[in-house]
DNA sequence: CATGAACTTGACAATCATTCTCATCAATAA
DNA sequence: TTATTGATGAGAATGATTGTCAAGTTCATG
């Protein structure tokens, strides 16, 4: 059976209240500083949890950090991800679902899933930016 | 300038006799195994010289390692990689390309890359298995 | 062929994200 | 209330990858 406690339900609040992919480590900071005592072990295991559960996103950015996300829609879908920023829009692939199963069909291979992310640069960034850092730490 | 060493020659060499994608440490230890003297360091830098000039691929698993593969095709294209034995496939997303670069226009971002991988069980795999590990470790 | 500047190497330490351990705590059913 | 048992957390452990730096090599040049 799974409990409710006071740790879970202060990770998911801190997903609520985000917009764009955060690491765990980023996420337990976040609540250390709103005050709120939570074990780094146990952010892990929340997220993960979440997101076996898929109520949350998780995807692995370039350098193998994993970051997670509240879905805002449920189902399949992807994300294009500001590299600057880190501001996450979600996308869905109308064409590239079906196209992934043909192709594998093709290659004779069975139980196909994919991970499809596209990165860039957003609107803002591309104005403003000139060299900050990538991302709030 | 780059210098030719033996160091270099063998890590290519060990690439062109591999089908598969494979991690720095296996790459390694395969070098090793043929009484080839060389530190897992030099592997780590020799591949990310590779892969950042496109002579190799390079895409992450899972469970985020990193591994490589020499390119059969030169240019961009993606991978159909098998779960259980780590067969892999070089395919093309012809939509793919176009599809991203319009949905990224779109919500006004720049500069965009993408990451497209497909995972599967291939024909030889699903025939032998019966709900075994994944990979072997 | 001899030389030397500078690129490479490799053993090992250092990082860093993530997982494991296990004694202690706390949510729930009864 | 209370026993049961899942959940927590501090810190150790893991494992891939990168940094360090003295010693070894390469190769353009004399």
């Amino acid at each position: 059976m799974v409990r409710q406690t006071r740790q879970r339900a202060a990770v998911a609040d801190a997903l609520a209240g985000l917009d764009d992919f955060r690491s765990a480590q980023q996420i337990h900071d976040l609540l250390r500083g709103d005050g709120i005592e939570i074990g780094l072990a146990t952010v892990y295991r929340t997220l993960a949890m979440l997101a076996s559960e898929g109520v949350v996103d998780s995807i692995r950015t370039p350098d193998g950090e994993q970051v997670y996300r509240r879905c805002a829609v449920t189902g399949h879908h992807h994300h294009l991800v500001c590299r600057v920023c880190g501001r996450a829009v979600e996308i869905d692939g109308p064409g590239v679902e079906t196209w992934a199963g043909r192709v594998a069909a093709e290659q004779g291979f069975s139980d196909v899933e994919h991970t499809l992310e596209l990165t860039g640069v957003c609107a803002q960034c591309r104005g403003a930016d000139s060299g900050l850092s990538p991302a709030p730490k």
